[in-house]
DNA sequence: CTCGATCCCTGGACGC
DNA sequence: TGCGTCCAGGGATCGA
């Protein structure tokens, strides 16, 4: 599942791999994941890939005029979010392509760029000129740029629960499920404690821990769950370090109490109960819904 | 503002 | 071996 640290890793690879490429043409699959498939059709054909990065959990692929007049000053990108399954990788030609396979731009080497998303929770979108910038200015600080002034009182002016505001891509964008966990385990804080009730002290710990987790993670390429890939088809390393993150049952590698999973913002979160205090009124709430599931 | 529920989608795990 | 069922999860959206 691609969160920050894997969409930064398949930036990278797209940038050393198709940086300065050009798109010749352009064959579609299913697009009920693209805004404006049409747009995609008449718009990237002719247009070289300048430069990629990432923003959040987003890839940008910023293109070159391609010629056309009519948008000759104006900004132009491919926006591309993975979802859950998204692989954005070149590959050859002659290579067949996997199944799943939604979006190929022929690039001018003699390779394909593909797009692979099983299930099509990822979004591709063209933008150019001040819709690039209308569609980037929703998204809160990245928690690797962020100052901790910044991050610390935006977590702290909030009421929600503090997994809620690590998913929430307004808040801080680029944080999944893995690394909210992982953050929250290595700051010893409960996943439901109220960003509200997070001490000054915690907040900085939060801060960072999640950004040496994030670094940590960019240094070993993201973590492969289960099928995560990047630009170059290798997967990551990073799911060696995992703390909490998937370990249901097995015992906490600070306290060796057995590690647990609630459903907090509506996600699995794994802790460990004995290292991150619950906060008052939690455990009544969940043997509540237990009891009465939907209630 | 915050919450839970629902939907999108496929593949993997699991039970029989 | 094969079938059915459940569940995972990022994000949008909607009603409470």
């Amino acid at each position: 599942m691609p969160e920050l640290p894997e969409v930064d890793t398949v930036a990278r690879g797209l940038q050393r791999e198709v940086a300065g490429r050009k798109i010749l043409s352009l064959t579609l699959g299913e697009t009920d994941f693209i805004d404006d498939p049409e747009t995609l059709e008449t718009e990237l054909p002719g247009r070289t890939i300048l430069r990629v990065e990432r923003y959040g959990k987003f890839l940008l692929l910023h293109l070159s005029d391609g010629g056309k007049a009519a948008e000759s000053h104006k900004e132009t990108a491919l926006l591309v979010h993975l979802g859950m399954t998204g692989m954005l990788m070149p590959r050859p030609v002659s290579e067949a392509q996997a199944k799943h396979t939604h979006v190929v731009m022929l690039l001018d080497d003699g390779r394909e760029l593909r797009y692979i998303d099983p299930r099509r929770f990822g979004r591709m979108a063209y933008l150019a000129g001040e819709a690039i910038r209308a569609e980037l200015k929703r998204f809160g600080a990245d928690p690797l740029e962020a100052g901790l002034a910044e991050f610390s009182q935006t977590i702290r002016e909030r009421r929600a629960r503090i997994k809620a505001l690590l998913l929430d891509q307004t808040v801080v964008r680029g944080v999944g499920n893995i690394y909210a966990d992982e953050s929250l385990w290595k700051a010893k804080i409960h996943p439901a404690q109220l960003g509200a009730r997070l001490k000054a002290e915690q907040a900085k710990k939060l801060y960072r821990e999640l950004q040496g987790i994030l670094q940590k993670a960019i240094a070993l390429r993201g973590s492969s769950i289960s099928d995560f890939l990047d630009a170059e088809g290798l997967p990551g390393e990073y799911q060696r370090h995992h703390r909490v993150y998937g370990r249901e049952g097995k015992r906490c590698f600070r306290c060796k109490t057995p590690i647990r999973r609630v459903i907090v913002a509506g996600r699995s979160s794994y802790y460990c109960p004995t290292c991150q205090r619950a906060p008052r009124g939690w455990k009544r709430r969940v043997k509540q819904r237990r009891r009465n599931p939907g209630g």
